[in-house]
DNA sequence: CCTACCGATCGGTAGG
DNA sequence: CCTACCGATCGGTAGG
């Protein structure tokens, strides 16, 4: 049938573009990763891509736009595995290790390590308060699996807010110094982190006998700084 | 005398030199850390000095001279905290602590934020290098301090090189979101998530009767994500 | 009229 | 320290 060749033309000319259009923005983001957003010339990323600039322009609208994009998908890809951690029964700590370790996971990826390094501020306004929007919502998300976890008794009582920012700060480093080269997977980093946040750094087993120098160091008691 | 004068003019002469260029790099530093280092023109830096853009060349060689000069004010300060801490005989943990505290205290102003928000890639390859020479110091120098810790008992076993990059990736991250408006310090910051890595999320009250879960929780036991 | 581009060049701004 | 500029390169777009 005529009919349904046509749609089937159609749909696998879309998809080509579909696919180009991911390549751009993939191979964008690993530009503006290397050499910074600003750095990162158009002229660059059509090298890269073996086209010319105004090819690029069919597939985005500009510079900014691909900045956006990229790092629309990489939240967008945190906000699913939040909701689907959230969605489980388990408890809050749980949930909260959970997404602890695939956050550390997406942000080694290509988007996500443009989510984390290149500035927002070379976003249009509009685009800036989307992004901002749903970080936002990502950050209060996570500081309410603490503040259940604080009711259920498996958290111990913090500030929420404050060890939110220390969680995301800590992953988000690795977007600096983390190479695919290391002895260590993207899931190791995160594991060690989540070890380091839910023992601590003082020792356990000696709680009972060093309860006071304990209280001490966990800031509870003045610290003459 | 006039030799007297002419050195006192001399050295007057000077000091003004050095207070006008110290303002410069401070202004520059704040219009960095708004904007971001590429998109922060010269012109606009002259604008907010009340001078003209050829004026900014008499105290300063390039752009990329600016941004070296203000971090590495940022570095120096940290290198000199830093060892003076080292060089007191308290235990290693409560050095490290009073390290993270005035780190973040640090990384709050104007130089420190430079340090941590602008891309090291802008700079000079010889500047560059010095840096992140500086910056692998100080790294070394706090993984050497929790190692000591490890061999001292005061901390827990864990990665100190893992760890380190936990700790400043935490405090690194106040520069993105910390705001002298907030009602808390940058101090206040600091101990606070110093608490949270000294004692860790997991209760410690419970350690006796939950010790399964918490070994569990630690990361020791397999993680199923 | 559409698509998928190309060679050439635009206006504006960067550091100097 | 200013006025008056430069070589180069930026993001973005013209006609075909």
């Amino acid at each position: 049938m005529k009919k349904a060749a046509w749609t089937e033309a159609l749909q696998k000319r879309d998809e080509q573009y579909q696919l180009k259009r991911q390549a751009l923005l993939q191979t964008a983001a690993r530009a503006f990763n290397e050499l910074g957003f600003d750095r990162a010339s158009l002229d660059d990323l059509a090298r890269r891509l073996n086209v010319t600039k105004p090819t690029l322009y069919y597939y985005i609208k500009s510079k900014d736009e691909i900045l956006f994009e990229c790092q629309k998908q990489a939240v967008e890809h945190m906000r699913l595995t939040l909701d689907q951690i959230r969605s489980s029964d388990k408890p809050a700590l749980e949930k909260l290790s959970l997404f602890l370790v695939r956050y550390t996971e997406l942000v080694a990826e290509d988007f996500g390590r443009c989510l984390v390094l290149s500035s927002h501020k070379a976003l249009q306004p509009k685009n800036r308060a989307k992004m901002a929007a749903a970080r936002r919502r990502l950050d209060n998300d996570v500081r309410n699996l603490i503040a259940q976890g604080i009711a259920e008794g498996s958290i111990a009582p913090c500030n929420p807010k404050l060890v939110t920012s220390a969680l995301f700060g800590a992953v988000n480093w690795t977007a600096h110094w983390y190479s695919r080269d290391g002895e260590l997977t993207p899931r190791a980093v995160g594991e060690a982190f989540l070890s380091t946040f839910l023992s601590g750094l003082v020792p356990r087993q000696a709680a009972q006998t060093v309860r006071k120098d304990q209280k001490q160091a966990r800031g509870e008691r003045a610290l003459r700084v």
